[in-house]
Order: C-alpha cells, then structure tokens, then sequence
DNA sequence: TCAAAAATGAACGAACTAGTACATTCAGTT
DNA sequence: AACTGAATGTACTAGTTCGTTCATTTTTGA
C-alpha cells in the first residue's frame, strides 16, 4: 500500500478553494445555524484550513453572509426554467404551485437557513444589498399567471399577486420547516411519499379554489 | 426616601424562583436559540443566579425542554376558550382560523422556539413525553367543526382534518417566522395594521373556499 | 430544639472557539 | 532567474461559556 506523495506540490486555485469553502459552510449552517455553527469544523471539512476562510470571507459572519447570498442566487435563477406562458392559466397555477412546493421539498438547506435568518431577525439579509434585487421575478410569474386567468374570465378579480405569492411560500415553506415537530406530534410524515403527494395536491387545490371564480 | 432592608432576610420561594428563570430563559432561548442563548445571560437577568438554574434545570438542553414544555403547555391552553359549537359551520372555521392567526401573531416567541426545535430536527421535543399527548385538542376542533359543515352540506366531504389543520397552521405560522425575511425583500410589512388585516382576511377566505361546497 | 434536607451565593476551572501572527509557497512578469 | 503579490500552512492567543466546587443559610419535621 504506497502512500503517494501528495503534499509534495500545492496548487494554487481560489476559485475551487473559495467554492468548496462556501459549499461546506451551507451544509453546516443550514444545519446547525450561525452561532451552531463552528469554523473549526467547517475547516475540518474543507479540503483548505481556517486561515483560508478567513482570507477569503473575513469573519463567521461574513461566511455565513456568502452562503445567504449564494442561496439566494441559485434559487431565484432555477426559478426561471419555469415555463408558463404557454399554459393555460389554471394549468400554469397549478404547475407554478406544485413546482413551489417540490422546490422547497428539495433543497431544505435553504428553507433552513432562511429559517436562521429570521431567528436573527434578518440583520445578514438586511446588510446584503445583492439579495434584495433578486426576488421581484417570482412575484413577477404570479402576476402573469394571475393576469392572464382575470384577463380570460376564469380567476375573480381584485387579489394581490403579492398575497398570493405568500400563500404559496407559506405552505411551500411550512411542509420543510415544520417537519419534524409536526410529524413527531402527529405521527404523519411528509417523508412517505404517499402522504406527500396527497399534502401536494392540497396545496394545489387550495391556491386554485381561491383564484378561480 | 428609606431604602427598606430588603434582603435582611431571604425566603425560599422555589416555585416563583424557577418561574423566574423560565419566563426569562423563554425570552432568551426564542431571540437567539439554543446555542445562541446565553445561560450566565439569562443569570444574570433572572433575580436569581445561575447555580440556582442549574439546581433547579439540571443544564442548559434541561433549561432549553422545559422552556418548550411550558410554551406548548400554555398554547393548548388558551386554545380551550374557543367556543365554536355554537356558530354555524362556516362562522365557525372563520373564528377558527382568524383565531389561530391572530394567536399566532401575538405570541411570536412560541413560533421561534417551535423554529428553533425544528432546526434541531425535533430532537429535544423528541425527548418530551408531556408535550405529544397535548396536541390532540387542536386537530379534534378543526374536526368537529369540518364534520358538522359536511353534515350539513356546506362542505364538501372528503378531506382530512389533519390537512386541514396543517394549511391553517402554515399560513399562521408564516407571518411570524418569516415576517423579517419577507418583509425586506417585499417591502411590506404585516407590523402594518391594515397589511396584517388584510393577509388575516386573505388567510380565512383562503380555508373558507378550500373546504365549501 | 436540633439535625437533616432544601435552597442559595461566590468563585473557579477546563474546554472550546473566533480570530491572528508569522512563515512559506505558488504563478505570472520582466 | 529574480521579483512580486496572491495564496496557503502552522501554531498560537485572548476571550468566552458551560458547568462545578465548596461553603453558607433557610426550612422542615421529629
């Protein structure tokens, strides 16, 4: 079993360095929140050390900064695969809904970590201006769908593209960010796939009743 | 002006001690979380001191149960007012509702402790048998409630309390937990009353059209 | 009345943790 | 090939934080 010489010659490539750092700290903040967290471990983890971290983000804070960010950016930007101009509108509600909710099911890091931001009563949010730009898109899918459906006669008149985009968040976010006290205290968890599906479809339905006419 | 020799003598009162320590360690644990919180913090705000904490609650993870024993035990409590048996079926999944949001609302530091347990995947509420058997009550009102409308054909059958409870839940437990992120990035508030009036309204209707014929 | 049990106070310690000082190596330029 | 700034490794420090030790006071009950 020969040991290869590895340490014998050390790349230089902040790029990979600065990527594998931030992709280490999502997953340890997302899990255990900022002041959970422990730079050491996220070292430990990373290929690079603490030094690197601190060259590249500064502070824990500043880390924790950049994976909001990060977070932030990737979701907003999957968002736009959606498709939905060439649905009708009630069939473009349903899959702007249902994507919501799978989105969310799927990628619980960042439902946990905006869940850490608002433990801190979003101060991290606040100092990033980047974030603040990048949501108005979403917001923006709704409104079309919702226009279009009032347009064509088949959704009321007079709601808030805003307020419905809310209740798609809210019940999106819910299903991750309340799992596990509500699974454990009603003995009913969205990890069986039958029950999953059956929430989903609840939730469609739910935004659906209330749009239409 | 006579300063009175207060601490001549010094009676034990446990029971006000530890009630002390709870309402200020409720406090602590719902602004910063479990590894946020501070015990020599929450000594220090206490009447009491910290060996008095540690007497009484063992260490910090005990302090951190018996902080959320209390807050589950007072929410399931309150609950009981509601007197619905004596409202028509959609009156009464309106008072139902608007109730829970309103509590909700009002009660922020029960939503972040229940936010808290959850980014510690329920670990802690796993370890209380006292708080699983409370919860019962809640889903049992939507229940009765849900069961009378559809005798009465005013709902649609079919559907399932605990589904229903589930939505209700969501949609409250939103507005608090994730008041500051949505906030920032919408620029509109819920702390603004006729805001928070109108998501209330939208919330209700929302339950309403779900479950009406 | 007195001893045992319950309740309390002050100070300390051991482990942890964010952040730093300093030395070293790499990559590109001249 | 020498130089320079960017990138990285090692070892350390200053401060924090949970939890404990030991001594003291109050209450209770026989």
């Amino acid at each position: 079993m020969p040991a290869r010489a590895e340490k014998l010659s050390r790349t230089n490539d902040p790029v990979r360095t600065m990527a594998g750092i931030l992709e280490v700290a999502t997953a340890e903040f997302a899990a255990k929140g900022l002041s959970g967290a422990r730079i050491d471990e996220i070292a430990a983890i990373t290929q690079t050390s603490k030094r690197m971290i601190y060259y590249y983000f500064d502070s824990k804070k500043g880390l924790y900064v950049a994976v909001l960010e990060e977070a932030y950016r990737r979701i907003r930007q999957i968002e736009q695969l959606l498709h939905l101009e060439d649905l009708g509108p009630e069939a473009a509600l349903r899959k702007l809904v249902g994507f919501t909710v799978d989105y969310q099911w799927n990628n619980p890091d960042f439902v946990r970590l905006v869940m850490n931001e608002n433990i801190h009563r979003g101060e991290f949010l606040a100092q990033s201006k980047t974030i603040q730009g990048l949501n108005i898109p979403v917001v923006h899918a709704v409104q079309q769908v919702y226009e279009r459906g009032v347009e064509q006669g088949v959704f009321r008149p007079n709601l808030e593209p805003l307020d419905l985009h809310m209740t798609i968040s809210a019940l999106s976010f819910f299903n991750v960010s309340n799992h596990h006290t509500f699974s454990l205290i009603f003995k009913h968890s969205l990890e069986n796939a039958v029950n999953f599906q059956a929430r989903r479809d609840s939730i469609v339905d739910t935004m659906v009743r209330y749009v239409k006419k």
